[in-house]
DNA sequence: CTGAAAGCGCTTACAG
DNA sequence: CTGAAAGCGCTTACAG
């Protein structure tokens, strides 16, 4: 396979027999242009393998075709997975997909976001918790008019497009699970309360415990931080404050991890003594041992989406449809089966 | 803050009493002009906020400032300690880091590697395992004259960047370091042989069993593929095979989580009957319950480096100085204290 | 060591 | 619905 020659659109032009700018029309999905003359255009360009110079593009039309993803998250794997849904609508589309972590200064990821527009040009804007919780963050955004998508914000937002679960439902019915399971004494281990979205799985856990027959008395609140070592903590003050609790609802699938394993060696089954349900579905929550059964939303399927209602936003110039609820599903293993 | 207006070449020039052509080559690093020049330019941009217009270069100078890292890992922190350390270095020299999953097609990643190529210029090109063992690859890249570089390269390759530990070297220290706990009766997982510095690793533990007075029928090889699970099944075989086996050997962290996780599910304590030590020092080794002691290697050092040295490449056309050792240390913790 | 001019491959008003 | 011309902000030979 040898490298095939660079064409530029003025080879695509002269092949197809039309003018340098109906070719870049076809190319930017500009409706003023007929149907023949389109896929006439696109038949020379596949059959020459052109691709637009993406530098030339900028430099002319003052855009980047950079889409943006800012996140403060630890958890690769959900970045990852965002990345690969960004990416698969990106490349449809000629767009570059990028991510950047964004260090918060008094609590706001305001002056993050500023020093890096300072440097980068983008054409719209990701956020995920906690960013996407971060109305100073949004507001900026909003004045420079960049369209952007926030992957579940806490609150509806009025503005930009909105992608997200129901979480609060989601953490009903994974209880309701649970509780189905049979068990009388549950735990919860909460995130972060800077995460919109855990109070909300936590306000279903609570939902579903009132529409029981489970009295409150049986429950407990172990506050968690989302990341692996709290689930161990959550484990020991289970042991101190409830020694009975035969299930457990941990808000990520990490802290489940970390449960799980301060409960195998403190030698108690799981999930024979010890049921815990996760949220996420991530990696982890199929390669532990146990698997653990988790609540799964399609993050991937959420950034692919919200990167497409980005890039339509970014080309008509005005936004249509803006909230995009996702389902999400329980999926059973062993951890609790 | 306000959005500083965008100054362009000229702006500098005029501002400086320069020519464009002198603020051009001192952005590009150009050798050829007076260091009083070159700080006035430089004093003038960053008063004024100045950065090149990445577009713009691009397309004069037909380069296109972009690193890309070709991998096929599923370890999501690995691959982003090695993004952190090419950013930082991209970063400094006004280049832009890129990360591209492989997909192998017959035992291979070139196919996967000529397709990216086909779409995206790069001007370097980083290599981890299991790609940077591809010979097919390299061939490729050297074919364009790619500048490139490797990390942890099996084998010293004769061209190209070399960023690498001696891998055989750590796994000695680190089974030296088992043997000197007292342990007897050892055992070593394997990573995938396909990666070369898998059997580097493997090389060393045998070296230090050969020179202590540990006799061989005392000592197991249990073969793994790096992920969580072999871990739990090398346990498992382990316990079948050599149930008196007190200390081993993961070629990496997210098999002796899956070997201690198996322990502790089947009562084992950890570190008191069974002693167990990983490598890469990952997140994963940090926040284990027990927590893991692990060979260090610093990813994120070696790939800064790499990204350095092959910028230097790039600029001057040609490559000195190409290998480059790393050191490692032991990160004692609990699992093996 | 430094300058004036052409050109990289597109898009964008402007006309028609 | 379509075309001819200017221009985006740089770099690159080419001169000197």
């Amino acid at each position: 396979m040898t490298i095939s020659k660079k064409y530029t659109i003025e080879d695509i032009a002269e092949h197809a027999g039309v003018s340098i700018k109906t070719v870049s029309r076809v190319f930017n999905n500009s409706p003023n242009v007929r149907q023949q003359k389109r896929d006439l255009v696109l038949g020379v360009a596949r059959d020459l393998g052109y691709r637009p110079n993406i530098s030339a593009r900028q430099l002319a039309s003052k855009r980047s075709f950079v889409i943006s993803h800012f996140h403060d998250n630890p958890n690769t794997d959900y970045l990852s997975e965002i990345y690969d849904g960004m990416r698969r609508a990106c490349s449809e589309q000629g767009y570059y997909a990028v991510a950047e972590k964004l260090e918060p200064k008094k609590g706001s990821y305001r002056h993050a976001l500023l020093e890096y527009l300072l440097r980068y040009e983008v054409d719209g804007v990701i956020l995920s918790p906690p960013v996407s919780d971060d109305n100073s963050v949004i507001r900026e955004i909003k004045k420079r008019g960049i369209p952007y998508a926030l992957i579940s914000p806490g609150k509806k937002k009025k503005d930009g497009i909105n992608v997200f679960i129901n979480e609060r439902d989601a953490g009903r019915s994974i209880t309701d699970f649970l509780i189905e399971r049979g068990h009388k004494q549950l735990a919860f281990i909460s995130g972060l309360d800077s995460h919109a979205a855990s109070l909300e799985r936590e306000a279903g856990f609570w939902e579903a415990i009132a529409a029981s027959d489970i009295p409150k008395k049986n429950v407990l609140r172990l506050a968690g931080d989302f990341s692996m070592q709290s689930g161990f903590r959550a484990f020991e003050k289970l042991t101190k404050k409830a020694p009975n609790v035969t299930g457990i609802f941990a808000a990520n699938d990490e802290m489940a991890v970390g449960t799980i394993v301060a409960a195998l060696r403190a030698g108690k089954k799981v999930p024979e003594e010890l049921s815990v349900v996760g949220f996420d579905d991530s990696p982890f929550a199929r390669s532990m041992w146990p698997t653990i059964t988790s609540l799964a939303q399609p993050i991937d399927d959420m950034a692919h989406l919200s990167t497409q209602k980005l890039i339509d936003w970014i080309h008509s110039d005005r936004l249509k449809e803006s909230q995009f609820e996702f389902a999400t599903q329980i999926i059973v293993r062993d951890s609790c089966p």
